[in-house]
This record gives structure tokens, C-alpha cells and sequence, in this order.
RNA sequence: GGUUCCAUGUCCGAGUGGUUAGGUACCGGUCUGCAAAACCGUUUACACCAGUUCGAAUCUGGUUGGAACCU
């Protein structure tokens, strides 16, 4: 399984379809926000063009309120890449996802999915009560996680109590910290770039987007923003655009701004991750170098 | 040419004599089920020169730069 990640606009799409022509081999996304269908701008999804030369997998197919998880993935990917493997002995994963490429190659411990009824159920008495009354909750119910989750991070906080309740055990409890192991090889490949040059590239990016008519495609999403799916850069400005909040031109240097800052939170986990072979995207023939890898 | 006003860190912006404003960006970090999410930390000042004062971003004079209005 090879495994092309790293910062958004480092140019990972092109360099898998690259790869995966070369090695007859085919592509899967993991990619939280092209698996939706219906936001290809925003997710500077693969072109028509790319996705007729290699088939992709998991991407382009989830309705916009579709639930979807880190977990999810990797039991989809796996299913799928065994598959790839099996019949082509290679498959290309390729993302930015921190999250979905972690679960894939280390695997996601097996927690209950919390059934919509408690996490609703949830949700409402939180709304009522407030932030110190989830924070007894989560002491009460799991008081190791209460000493360990960072308490002003109320999703972490929440997740815990939904867990913990769903399951009828501790959610620390569930959590081994174990990582699973593969029975395939991963060769896992991280674009880098100086960051002048990968700044760059997210700005003529997201100018080509609002040329490509970014503005009309948020306006076709606008009536369900409120979707998870859609809580993503370069829609939330031109929400609030359309909303009125925000001049056009502000809401572009918005997008460039947070795709940023999206980019370095993208490096600063990648950079924990020791079994990643690095790759600067200024520096030859990438595709080269990791068909030579095999 | 004249009159008036302004000059704070990347940017916005408060502060009229004596503790860090605050926000934002940059930089750094956390991460086991919505992760393009959520959260945390550090750093960067008072245009310049001289003066008053125990003490000046804050008062005075000058220099430089800018804005508005008048001619």
C-alpha cells in the first residue's frame, strides 16, 4: 500500500495519478471532504480528466448530511485496499486526512457508535445545563478521562460522556492505545515544500477555485450549511459572504488565510509521524522516487 | 504657502505619568469516531531626536512621515 500524504495544495493528487498509472494500480481517497458529493471546487477534487485515467475510490459518493468517520474509513479503506491488492498487488491511498491516514495504518480502537438518539438526548441536557455540568458528567462517569482530556475542549469532553454512556463502560476503558498491526507492507510518502513555496501555491489554488465558481457552488450548499460536511475553509467565508457579513474580497483573503493555517496543523501532526518518508515537492521526479521505493 | 489633526507590535485597536490591554497574523503544540473539526502556548510595540520628571507610549520642543480643510 502506498500512501501519498501531506499539506493541502502540495500537488498529492496529481503525483497518485501519476504513481498509480505507472503501476497499473488504483487510487483511494482519504480525504474527509471529497468523499462527499456535490463540493468538487471547494475539495479541489481530482479532474474528470484524472479520474478516467485511474479509477478512485471513496471519493465523490456520501450525500452532504451523510455521517461519516475516521473509523468508518478505515474499515472501508481496508475492505477496499485488501481488494486492490489482492487482484493488482499495490493500491495508492492518497490524502490529506490526518485523522483517516492514521486510522488506516494504525489502526482506530473499536468503540460503540453512539446511537443518534443519546448523542440528541445528549446535546439537549448540555445546551440547558452548560459546560460545568458536562465536565460532573464526565468525572462521574469516567474519572480517568475527566484527568486527562483538556477540559476547554468541550467536543473531546462530549464525545467521552456519549461514549461512556452509549457503552455502559468508561470510554478510557475502550481505549487501548495499541496499534494494530497490517498484514501488508505501507510505504508511506509525505510531500513537503518550503513554506514560501507551498504558501504560494495555496494562493493561486484558491484563486483558481473562485475562478472555477467556488461562489456558485456555495450557493447551491448554502440552505444545509449547517451540515458537518460543509463546515469546511473556503465555504464557511463565502457563507458568510452570501450572509452579507463579509466583502467578497475579504472572504477570499479569508480562505487563503485559514487553507494556511490548515496546512500548518496538517505539518505539525505529519511531522510526530517518524515512519513517513519525506519527499520536497521542488526537488525532481517524485513519482520517480517512489516506484523506486518498491 | 496656511490651518488643524495623526504617528503604538504583521495588521486592527485601547491606553493622558508608575503592573501584560485585547483581538488577529506569524511561530510552536495537542489529537484514538463529525478532524478542512475542536483546543492550547510563546513571541513581536509605543516614528526619530532632545528636554521636563524619581519615573514618559502618555507632558514640552524640534525632526520626519501621513491625513483633512483653506488658498
Amino acid at each position: 500500500m502506498i500512501v501519498i500524504t501531506g499539506p493541502t495544495a502540495s500537488g498529492k493528487s496529481a503525483l497518485a495519478v501519476d504513481v498509480a498509472r505507472r503501476l497499473s494500480a488504483e487510487i483511494i481517497s482519504a480525504d474527509s471532504r471529497q468523499i462527499y458529493h456535490g463540493i468538487p471546487i471547494v475539495t479541489a477534487m481530482p479532474t474528470d480528466e484524472e479520474r478516467r485515467a485511474v479509477r478512485h475510490h471513496l471519493i465523490d459518493m456520501l450525500p452532504l448530511d451523510a455521517y461519516y468517520s475516521a473509523s468508518q474509513f478505515e474499515h472501508d479503506a481496508l475492505d477496499l485496499g485488501r481488494r486492490l491488492m489482492a487482484r493488482d498487488g499495490v493500491c495508492v491511498v492518497c490524502g490529506g486526512s490526518m485523522m483517516y491516514v492514521d486510522a488506516l495504518c494504525n489502526g482506530i480502537d473499536e468503540i460503540p457508535t453512539v446511537p443518534p438518539e443519546v448523542r440528541t438526548a445528549l446535546m439537549t441536557d448540555y445546551m440547558a445545563s452548560g459546560d460545568e455540568w458536562l465536565w460532573r458528567r464526565l468525572r462521574e462517569l469516567d474519572p480517568v478521562s475527566y484527568g486527562r482530556i483538556d477540559l476547554r475542549n468541550i467536543k473531546r469532553v462530549f464525545h467521552a460522556v456519549e461514549v461512556s454512556l452509549a457503552s455502559g463502560r468508561p470510554y478510557s476503558s475502550l481505549l487501548t492505545g495499541e496499534r494494530r498491526k497490517r498484514d501488508f507492507r505501507i510505504l508511506k510518502f509525505g510531500l513537503s515544500a518550503p513554506r514560501e513555496v507551498l504558501f504560494s501555491r495555496i494562493n493561486s489554488r484558491v484563486e483558481r477555485m473562485v475562478a472555477d465558481g467556488l461562489l456558485e457552488e456555495a450557493r447551491r450548499v448554502w440552505p444545509m450549511r449547517h451540515l458537518n460536511s460543509l463546515n469546511t475553509v473556503g465555504l464557511k467565508e463565502m457563507f458568510a459572504y452570501i450572509d452579507g457579513s463579509m466583502g467578497f474580497d475579504e472572504a477570499v483573503a479569508r480562505i487563503q488565510k485559514n487553507t494556511r493555517v490548515y496546512a500548518k496543523k496538517q505539518l505539525t501532526w505529519f511531522k510526530r509521524d517518524d515512519t513517513m518518508e519525506w519527499l520536497d515537492i521542488t526537488e525532481g521526479c517524485l513519482a520517480d522516487k517512489i516506484t523506486g521505493r518498491i
